[in-house]
DNA sequence: GCCAACGTTGGC
DNA sequence: GCCAACGTTGGC
């Protein structure tokens, strides 16, 4: 998962009550999609800060709660409300994540790209813009490896 | 700040 | 259904 920190950052995620927090206002198909269909109970999330001059992967975090509608997008109040989506018929998508990790060493985007599993990641690819991305087990070991860690969802 | 990539919108 | 215009994202 994908985040502008000056938006919502790894450690608003450690603040927030209970250290979880909606990956609500997704507002792309793509990615309503793995919202509402791809993303398990206890899928582990790597956690990207992007759109800063050093980006990379900050942390851990774990979901929590499976796809369930975007409340958000019927409040018309919310700068993500979307008219089209209703009770009835929701057309946008959440799950909720808790904090797990820091990581001692950050991964930055330098060093997704000098390394040859991670260098494929989602994140690297041209034009993306989803907030959420599939992370293979083979990237998520990468990064485990990388910081010298277990894996701390496995206990 | 620039610019490429991409999704969305709307006229036709 | 096509496509140009536009807005947004995000690396650099």
């Amino acid at each position: 998962m994908k985040s502008e920190p000056s938006c919502f950052s790894f450690e608003d995620l450690k603040q927030s009550p209970g250290q979880v927090t909606s990956w609500d206002g997704v507002r792309n198909y793509q990615a309503r999609n793995l919202l509402r269909d791809e993303i398990k109970n206890g899928d582990g999330v790597l956690f990207y800060h992007s759109n800063i001059k050093e980006p990379a992967i900050v942390g851990l975090a774990e979901v929590v709660r499976e796809g369930y509608p975007d409340y958000t997008a019927w409040d018309p109040k919310s700068e993500h409300f979307d008219p089209r989506s209703s009770l009835e018929n929701p057309v946008w998508y959440m799950v909720d994540i808790r904090y797990v990790v820091h990581l001692e060493n950050p991964v930055t985007r330098e060093d997704l790209k000098a390394h040859p599993v991670l260098c494929n990641m989602g994140v690297m690819k041209k034009g993306n813009r989803l907030s959420v991305m599939p992370v293979a087990e083979t990237e998520w070991k990468a990064v485990l490896d990388l910081e010298n860690m277990a894996d701390p969802l496995l206990f």
